[in-house]
RNA sequence: GUGGUUGUAGCUCAGUUGGUUAGAGCGCCUGAUUGUGGUUCAGGAGGUCGUGGGUUCGAGACCCAUCUUCCACCCCA
């Protein structure tokens, strides 16, 4: 009796020619990682609940991803919650692990459990799937990848510019065409300061952030709904109408924060990142860009990609004491996240790959039988060896069926060797792309594709 | 979590107001061609119609449930 195969939704199978590509997008990500100085790390797929509890907001904590304990967990589940269906009651009896939900909260609690072995101002990256127990849509997956870079143990803001170069640069690198948004929290919190509304801080800015879906009327409404005083409704129209480039937009918000001490650091901080950017970056200031995630203090950023119709394909920000719940206090930290599959949508769609062909096989030896086939092997390790990617055919099928393998395979080379060429000393070298087939000593073979070998081995 | 959508051969899909034995294209396998792929020709295999119930003389089609797909909202990468 056979189980009809599938997936749980919103995962999926890679497969090799995803997955090179994959590999091309994650390869660059690292180049650039290194290059400003990121050292790899990798955490379990796995963490204690009460490390992801609390950190993503009310709306995050629901898409936790709980593992059931082992054993017979249902035994120290209280009765009276078991029996009123109380399914927050029990959940601390029959679960205690959780699948990440993202890398920066195990990140921090990495932080702190190896603090002795590492060295700060700490800067990793990692590159690693997450969970979210989400309706899968467009662009949005059950698992999937994030590459991660984020620093801790410094407040300096050269470390802003790092992370919005390190967005530019990798983009370009990929050429995909970016914008990279930028917030300050603290500016946030001045604002809201400043309208008298700062308890509700969180409301006020998922509002806001709806201000280019929704606009100005429906924020306003909604803010209405939820019962804001007339000031914040006024104040938010005040958000709307900023105008002109980014500086311009930061000096007419100081206007509305100056009586906020709050409002004026995070003024401060934008402006000094403004000032100090490469002045050909995608920058741009939105001052209703908000996040969702709870631990975000300062600078906050989110990157779309403005041609492909996805949600943001990177984000990250500034947050002054996520490792003080782990018991270590005062130290800052600032990550950023690339959300590779959505990247990888994007791209594809944009048709940014380049072409892979060059990853594959050079070369297959055709396997005529065992002892053609020995022979062969040799041959093929003395390529392998030369860095010339060569397999030979495992098996004495038939001859059409080895080539039809390497015409799928889009393997460029096949090389025959029977008893007679083994006798000779000569074997056909045949080209799969124009049909010509010539025949060369071992020697000549080897000449051939050392030649062909490519220039970025060639030279060192 | 809310709303909608989808499921028929390995893949993409047809299948009339419910009516005999469920079709096509592509792919796959075999042969023409026992050591030469892509093209062509000939033949062949492959489906309990997502799953479980129900209505009916009769269900791929209608009803209910459930799972899945894709999409929007919420939220996010």
């Amino acid at each position: 009796m056979s189980v009809k195969p599938s997936l749980p939704k919103g995962t999926r199978d890679m497969l090799p020619e995803t997955m090179l590509r994959r590999e091309y997008i994650i390869d660059h990500l690292k180049e650039v990682f290194k290059k400003y100085g990121f050292a790899p790390i990798e955490t379990p797929a796995m963490e204690n609940l009460s490390t992801l509890t609390g950190k993503y907001g009310e709306e995050g904590d629901r898409l936790i991803f709980k593992l059931l304990r082992s054993g017979d967990f249902l035994s120290h589940a209280d009765g009276k919650s078991l029996a009123d269906k109380d399914s927050s009651a029990v959940l601390g009896a029959i679960s205690n692990k959780a699948l990440r939900y993202d890398l920066t909260v195990p990140f921090a609690r990495f932080v702190v459990q190896n603090q002795n072995e590492i060295q700060f101002p700490f800067k990793r990256y990692q590159v690693q799937p997450v969970w979210r127990a989400d309706r899968p849509q467009k662009g949005r997956f059950t698992e999937f990848y994030q590459c991660d870079a984020d620093a801790v143990g410094s407040d300096s803001l050269l470390l802003e510019l790092d992370f919005i170069r390190i967005y530019k640069e990798a983009f370009q690198k990929l050429k995909v065409p970016v914008i990279i948004k930028i917030n300050n929290r603290k500016l946030l919190a001045g604002i809201a300061e400043s309208l008298g509304i700062n308890n509700r801080l969180g409301d006020f800015t998922i509002a806001l952030d709806k201000l280019d879906k929704i606009g100005l009327q429906g924020v306003q409404k909604e803010l209405k709904d939820r019962g804001f005083e007339a000031e914040a409704i006024e104040g938010i129209a005040r958000i709307a109408a900023l105008s002109g480039n980014n500086s311009e937009q930061l000096a007419q918000i100081e206007e509305l924060v100056k009586s906020s001490e709050i409002g004026n650091r995070g003024v401060e901080e934008l402006r000094f990142v403004l000032e100090h950017v490469d002045k050909d970056t995608p920058l741009q200031l939105d001052l209703t860009l908000a996040r969702g995630l709870d631990y975000y203090t300062g600078a906050i950023f989110e990157v779309v990609a403005p041609d492909v119709n996805l949600g943001s394909v990177g984000g990250g920000g500034r947050y002054d004491d996520l490792t003080a719940i782990f018991g270590m206090k005062g130290l800052s930290g600032i990550g950023i996240s690339f959300g590779l599959d959505r990247i990888y949508l994007a791209m594809e769609e944009l048709d940014l790959f380049p072409d892979m062909e060059a990853e594959g096989t050079e070369v297959l030896f055709v396997n005529f039988g065992l002892e053609e086939s020995l022979y062969a092997l040799k041959l093929a390790n003395e390529l392998r060896d030369l860095r010339v990617k060569a397999e030979v055919y495992p098996d004495s099928a038939k001859l059409k069926k080895q080539m039809d393998f390497a015409n799928r395979k889009n393997i460029p080379y096949v090389v025959l060797i029977g008893t007679h060429e083994i006798e000779k000393g000569s074997f056909a070298l045949k080209h799969m792309h124009s049909g010509e087939q010539s025949n060369m000593s071992r020697v000549e073979l080897l000449q051939h594709f050392s030649q062909n070998i490519p220039s970025e081995y060639g030279r060192h």
